[in-house]
DNA sequence: CTTTTATGGTGTACTAAATACCCTATTGTG
DNA sequence: CACAATAGGGTATTTAGTACACCATAAAAG
């Protein structure tokens, strides 16, 4: 297939001879703390933007990195510890104006951890987000609001249809808790019994038999994860009130 | 904001002294013909994968292109002439292995366009898609046969809550014409009354007062897209079998 | 030590929006 | 003129939600 003339071509190609775009990755990790959807961020320190608030992310490393996800994943365990987490990826955003560096393309992943978990660096907090997604503390680095919103937008579109609420909880958990996860994240209230069977119908949890958990009030029954899929998607659309 | 030192840093910068990746935007352009998903792809030029068969894209033009999604415009009218099609983010694929000139980053968009309004280029052609998204013709170059059947999955899943076929359709259609085209898009038969209802009802399309089509047998009411969303979202997903 | 209260857990009536199946109308064709 | 084929639409059934009521249980209050 690769003919002498390809080769010859492969061998003369240098991508520094083009104009090419800045090419980086961005991640909005969330997790749930004190009844609000919360994220992740960091004071930058290097420029543009040194010593301000952003969302981890950077360069791709052409040497060690395989992949964009493992770009992802290797940011996230550098801010969290975490090498398993529910990751997703949003999209890309790419434009002349996000980065004072020039044209930039950044692939946004966002993923769930729980907030327990997760041991903070200096220079790193968790920020909780408004209802409509908007980070209450500082203006971020970069574009950075605008693309936690949209992750945020997506995140509670996902809580509508799948069972992604379940990866922001500990192993171990009541149905009440994740109730109160899905309820943060869609913004509303949600029906008991209805939540209760619609959990417990799909193949999505199980119950950890003689093990459970001491509330304010009676003893409530211990869940784990169950099914292999990362999510579970429902034919239908929860309401939230 | 900007300090001193800041600006001195961006003077300095120069993305020539980086490994950087190659980054490109891909589209994936599908239509309806012969009752079959056809997805758009032409004949390469140039290095590498010279003539071999693949799908529109390449680099982004940071002196014309303002975002990415003008990229993939561009593209798309080059090709097929249209100017305001569907056209939808489908994610960034990036590895060390796709493309011989070394690491490359693909953004890939997928557009919904009529079949009968595109004039094909010489070195153009339609070519059928199967049950699964495979491309039934040539091997493609690049992973493109792989976005190509990413593209379907994501283009089917959509058709099952939204009202996306709407955008493979001329200006005036039939009910039927548009029952047909989810059809072949979801792979499986559709409950006539139960479509009219869900079209129906919504308010995505409208009647062409007193303007029908004459089909094999009987008159047929003509309609026209209506509402200014691009896409309509349905709680629940159609069922096709 | 009894009562109150908050939450855990469950059952039932109602409802929305599908599917499944049926019927009638219209028009071209043998 | 009967018949085939599609347009258009009606109704019963099913599915999976919401709304709401009710009992259980353990901590806290009196």
């Amino acid at each position: 297939m690769s003919t002498k003339q390809e080769k010859e071509f492969l061998k003369n190609y240098n991508i520094h001879d083009y104009d090419v775009p800045l090419t980086s990755v961005d991640i909005v990790i969330f997790s749930i703390r004190n009844e609000q959807v919360n994220v992740l961020i960091f004071k930058r320190n290097d420029f543009p933007y040194k010593d301000n608030w952003a969302i981890p992310g950077g360069f791709i490393n052409i040497k060690r990195d395989k992949n964009i996800e493992q770009t992802a994943l290797r940011k996230l365990k550098e801010k969290t510890g975490y090498t398993a987490p529910y990751l997703e990826q949003l999209g890309a955003t790419g434009n002349n104006k996000r980065d004072p560096r020039g044209w930039s393309v950044t692939v946004t992943y966002f993923a769930l951890v729980n907030a327990e978990e997760v041991e903070l660096d200096e220079d790193t907090l968790w920020c909780p987000l408004d209802n409509d997604g908007h980070i209450t503390q500082s203006k971020l680095a970069f574009d950075h609001s605008e693309l936690i919103k949209e992750a945020f937008q997506r995140l509670r579109s996902k809580a509508q249809y799948t069972t992604i609420a379940l990866h922001v909880l500990p192993e171990k958990f009541t149905l009440s808790e994740l109730q109160k996860c899905f309820e943060i994240i869609l913004g509303g209230k949600l029906n008991k019994s209805g939540f209760r069977r619609r959990i417990t119908k799909g193949n999505v949890v199980e119950e950890i038999k003689g093990e459970s958990k001491q509330t304010t009030t009676r003893m409530a029954q211990l869940y784990r994860k169950s099914g292999n899929e990362e999510l579970h998607f429902y034919m239908r659309e929860i309401y939230a009130r």
